[in-house]
DNA sequence: GCGTATTGTCAACGACTGTTGGCAAAGCTG
DNA sequence: CAGCTTTGCCAACAGTCGTTGACAATACGC
């Protein structure tokens, strides 16, 4: 019965912590494939068998390593003319500040579940907070698929495929630009 | 001597084109890791070892299979105005025609030598052809790396993440909205 | 025809992967 | 203290990968 759980002295969900870290970190720099179970342990300084026991098998270690939360703040309250340097700023510090949308977007392109949580951040995250602030409903939908493709190819470009002149971008450079 | 090769009869070069189509089929539709030489080698109808014998080894069949020209139009005869209609026309074009940029894209997250492939396509034949074209040259490169982005966004919300709403577009529409 | 180079197949190697079960150490409860 | 759960390590399994070498089949030169 492993739901008695203890206030103190149980050590595993420090453990827990410890692996979910390693893991963020290990997919954001190698991928799904190349992130091995091996490396992520070994990067955590435990045992590959606890994380088996902690997380199942890696499909279901980076499920849970891979839940993200935008934290888009509430927009309706920012001018209009500002909205896209706040979506802008807000996204890159997201970025910068966490591994695991850099995770997501690297095990995307060949994990299919990377795929669908992408899609569903998309459609859950970004979809109901810009939505309501686009005129023409008709297009919002079009509209902001294509704010995420324009941050999606810009992180892309910055971070994944490092091209110089965008690199040379600072972060207030990026946000006027877009 | 390998290096003796008659007119006909010898069909050697014909399997290393069936077996570069099967690499580029399988590695744009899983990736560099996911894409095996079994599995290549299988699609083409032919044993591994004969992926290893023309082409030495995985890498070496990458490099080979990755080789792509963006074969841009000369652009100094378009019209200002137009000229970004015809540049995102061109790459879909050449995104749909060929399997070898959805290969080096979906490589290049996890794939060293796909990036600097990627970096190579844009420094050598994106830049040279767009910079002339720019009014300022000092933002020149700043400019030509933001419509990477803009494309490679799009290129990658559309066939990887097939994010809905921007699949719903048709080529016409891809090239309106950008 | 024969001899030779080319093209192809087969089986296997070593390395690495995710995953499992057993067993030792440590901590808590009584 | 004893009894039990939790936490951790170790060795090993089965499967897959890239890669290799030996051997059969075919096409070519003469």
């Amino acid at each position: 019965m492993p739901q008695k759980r203890r206030a103190t002295g149980h050590r595993s969900e420090a453990t827990k912590a410890v692996i979910l870290a390693s893991a963020r970190q290990q997919f954001a720099a190698y991928g799904y494939e190349r992130a091995t179970i091996r490396a992520i342990a070994a990067d955590a300084g435990i045992d590959p068998a606890m994380v088996m026991r902690y997380f199942g098998n890696k499909e279901k270690l980076f499920a849970v390593a891979a839940e993200f939360d935008l934290r888009l703040p509430d927009l309706s309250a920012v001018p209009r003319g500002t909205l896209g340097s706040v979506l802008v700023g807000h996204f890159l510090d997201r970025w910068e500040s966490d591994d695991t949308l850099q995770a997501l977007l690297r095990a995307a392109v060949s994990y299919k579940l990377a795929v669908a949580r992408l899609r569903a951040i998309f459609e859950g995250q970004l979809m109901p907070v810009v939505a309501p602030l686009c005129k023409d409903r008709a297009t919002a939908a079009t509209r902001i698929g294509l704010i995420a493709a324009q941050m999606l190819g810009m992180a892309l470009c910055r971070y994944v495929l490092r091209l110089p002149p965008v690199m040379a971008l600072d972060r207030a450079a990026v946000i006027q630009w877009l």
